[in-house]
DNA sequence: CGCCGGATGTCCT
DNA sequence: GGACATCCGGCGC
């Protein structure tokens, strides 16, 4: 296992600014940091985001590719803010704006390893759901985290916010790093704009949209 | 492990 | 009316 990946280090705040260039170079980025929850009982809940995706604004399978909206409006302003969208008519998932303001784009975090408050994790989850598959998927980790449409257009930049990013020096080499087509969508199939630490099992399994065109 | 169908709201054509 | 950045349970191998 990837030395230093279930282990938690000294934390601080993720600068903004390393959230500002594309949308593809954040979801490379932003593997191995930290997704940090304030609970009510006053702990943290500290996840590892361990698979994310990259969503442009020229990208046809980007929510911002038709353009600016009431549902998309946080994709087109200033980074390290959250996009929380509602599909499938029952989940919620969570992106990072990123990009300079004026231009729609995120990160989706798809999946992440719990550091603390696992019991609570698992109790938001179902006590049936398997280990590896706790938060691996961007439905089971908003799940997970108690997250919905009202963390909609957090600063997740902001020390003090009840949901934020955080480092804990963690440094993720190129070689520890697996990139290839995103899941389930459409249109830009085959744009290898999913990443993922390789090795870690708890990132959800590759499906192709069953009616994206067949491979080049 | 893989494939399949159902659940179920919002957005876009 | 259809698609959708999904998950889960059930069934077959």
């Amino acid at each position: 296992m990837p030395a230093g990946v279930r282990t938690l280090g000294d934390r601080s705040a993720f600068p903004r600014d390393e959230l500002g260039d594309a949308a593809d170079l954040v979801a490379r980025r932003l593997l191995g940091t930290l997704l940090v929850r304030s609970e009510e009982d006053g702990s943290d809940t500290v996840v590892r985001i361990v698979e994310t995706e990259a969503y442009h604004q020229t990208d046809p399978a980007s929510h911002s590719f038709r353009g600016r909206t009431a549902r998309t409006e946080v994709m087109f302003g200033p980074p390290g803010h959250t996009y929380v969208y509602f599909t499938y008519g029952m989940h919620w998932c969570v992106n990072v704006s990123c990009e300079p303001e004026g231009i729609g784009a995120a990160v989706l975090l798809r999946a992440g390893i719990a550091l603390t408050n696992t019991a609570l994790v698992r109790q938001r989850r179902g006590e049936r759901a398997r280990e590896r598959e706790l938060l691996a998927g961007p439905a089971r980790l908003t799940s997970g985290l108690g997250l919905d449409g009202s963390w909609n257009g957090v600063d997740l930049c902001a020390p003090a916010a009840p949901l934020r990013l955080e480092s804990d020096g963690l440094v993720v080499a190129d070689a520890g790093v697996a990139q290839g087509p995103r899941v389930g969508v459409r249109q830009a199939a085959d744009v290898p704009w999913r990443f993922r630490l390789a090795d870690v099992p708890e990132v959800s399994r590759y499906s192709r949209h069953p009616k994206a065109p067949p491979r080049p």
